[in-house]
DNA sequence: GGTCATCATCGAAACGCATCGACTGTCGAA
DNA sequence: TTCGACAGTCGATGCGTTTCGATGATGACC
């Protein structure tokens, strides 16, 4: 193994120098710098982990908390993984993934243990244990998600009741009277994500608020299931004109290909807005507007934030993205009958 | 942070006799050992990784390399990299994980800075760059899946080949002449996982030589694709009797429910089987028959022959774990025309 | 009673790095 | 010319473990 102690012999200078041509936390004479450089490509040497966690303060390390409860999405869920990961090597991090049994005490186990520098909790529910954990344990977190008590937390979110005010908006200012919100299975509602419910309820509230007649169907993860809650959000009269969808992918295919299946076009007959959904609506059947749960957004801030604790205080809060609305043709007036 | 040295102050012993005490590896006395267990429970101490790394020659991580392509069916990958997880705990180990950019370029970082005891390579190809890479890196190394040059490697694997043979016995001998597979889309065959193909190619040459008539085909991840599939494999004069299916759960379920919309009764006009599947087809719309792919068998084996690599030499090999078949009532006799 | 092995424990030396204080030389201002 | 400021470098210390060799205590054996 090739040590910071060949690099300075290499470099002909002392073990000292080395530690600070490359943290860059002293100032060092251009020409000494590069031999430090050059040395180290030569020997291809890289730092010691355990050394550079044991001397310095940081194991360059972030934890991912993840429950990976049994009814949850994996595509999403791991969309936002992954937007963490990526965003944590931006900062020369890495992170360590606590899933399921571990989700909790994991947290524990690694903090104490000096292992990580910060935590990055995903999936948060309303009422969530690991909350009240990281808020004991002192360490720099970040949740992604906004749990009902979030005092003395970092939070960071998509605004999901702007997104429910902006697809009710928008299907209003169309001229929409009376619109349906196909959602995920009742499970979830039930004790699953925060923010389906919040997401709901600001759905329902604003459309009554802007004098729209709302429907709201909570199908089971199958095409029966999904192609039933669409027959009922039409309504015996069919007289529903504007959709909006906030559930998985293939239900949403599901849903679209009952509307054509009913020989109800889109936006002909039918407005359809997908909502808060982390994959490429341009690949539906029809592709669908869209409201965008993009996991990049909230994870780069969400991993910003825990770094920036490293350093200096940051405040409890509760940062909401702003929605943003990207149209690709399943949005019109509704049909005059 | 409490150290190992207030642990040997609070038992009265010094810091060698707590470290012994803690691993075991030399015989200490029962009553000092209880001391030492009570202290360490009283301070609630726990060892500082770092300092671990750098003292032992362990980190107690195991590093996860999952490159999570465009075209990979995300709830199936989520199932091995849980399994690992799940699998690396009981040996009191983490594990980090490398996603997409991270899949090979993280492997030699975390392996040269000593960040990582060894590596689970997950979802290789059947020339993937990260198996080059292990071989170079000289690490403890185990590759969960069959590259084409297993020269020098550990690899751990369901038997596909068995699988494929083992639904294709198991429809012939219960009489059935003709067979489809429904299979992965095209993408997935020409550059993605090795074990599409393998299943494939031993089912038709197993099909061959069992004199059955065999057919083939690889639905896109639609409804529309998946139900024109199936109609190809029933044939024109939908003489089809027996189906296998190693492709996602949505596009099982879409299969099970045209066989429903043409009338056809499972087993009763078709029997079907579920091959390498990691999901529940006991949820499907029909019960499926299944020869399951269950990601902890291999995972388990997997971070067993890891850990196993640190402490001795572990010769090269492909350990395929034979396929079992689990009824579900979708298995009978062709119908008698 | 002396010798030798065995057991339980201790002290000290790594492990590889970051960082602090100190030292040297250079330059500009007084 | 002298002094101070400052940039650039070095040596030494400490981070919290694991582990090796050494030491004293205990018991078995002749």
């Amino acid at each position: 193994m090739t040590s910071i102690h060949d690099v300075a012999r290499a470099a002909g200078v002392s073990i000292s120098t080395v530690s600070y041509a490359l943290s860059g936390k002293r100032s060092i004479t251009e020409a000494t710098r590069q031999r430090v450089e050059a040395a180290v490509r030569d020997l291809d040497y890289r730092p010691n982990a355990g050394a550079r966690m044991l001397a310095g303060k940081r194991t360059y390390i972030l934890a991912v908390t993840e429950p990976l409860r049994a009814d949850t999405y994996a595509p999403a869920h791991m969309a936002f993984v992954l937007a963490v990961a990526t965003a944590a090597r931006r900062y020369d991090y890495d992170v360590l993934l606590l899933l399921q049994d571990e989700a909790a005490g994991g947290l524990q186990r690694v903090t104490s243990s000096r292992l990580v520098d910060g935590i990055i909790v995903l999936d948060v529910t309303k009422d969530d244990d690991r909350v009240d954990l990281v808020r004991r344990l002192d360490v720099p977190s970040v949740v992604v998600g906004v749990p009902d008590d979030t005092q003395g937390l970092v939070c960071v979110d998509l605004d999901f009741e702007a997104a429910a005010r902006l697809a009710v908006d928008t299907l209003a200012d169309a001229g929409h009277r009376t619109v349906g919100l196909l959602g995920e299975p009742r499970s979830v509602y039930e004790r699953g994500s925060n923010f389906p419910p919040r997401f709901r309820d600001a759905f329902l509230a604003h459309a009554a608020s802007r004098g729209l007649q709302a429907r709201f169907a909570m199908p089971e993860r199958d095409t029966a299931a999904a192609r039933a809650a669409v027959g009922d959000l039409l309504g015996p009269d069919a007289d529903l004109t504007g959709l909006v969808m906030h559930c998985e992918e293939s239900i949403q295919a599901t849903a679209v290909e009952l509307l054509r299946d009913r020989g109800l076009s889109v936006p002909g007959d039918v407005s359809v807005i997908s909502a808060a959904s982390t994959f490429d609506t341009a690949a539906l059947p029809v592709p669908l507007d869209v409201i965008p749960l993009v996991p990049a957004r909230s994870c780069d801030r969400a991993v910003e934030l825990a770094i920036e604790q490293l350093t200096e205080r940051v405040d409890p809060r509760v940062e909401l993205i702003p929605p943003t609305y990207v149209g690709r043709g399943s949005l019109g007036p509704p049909p005059t009958s």
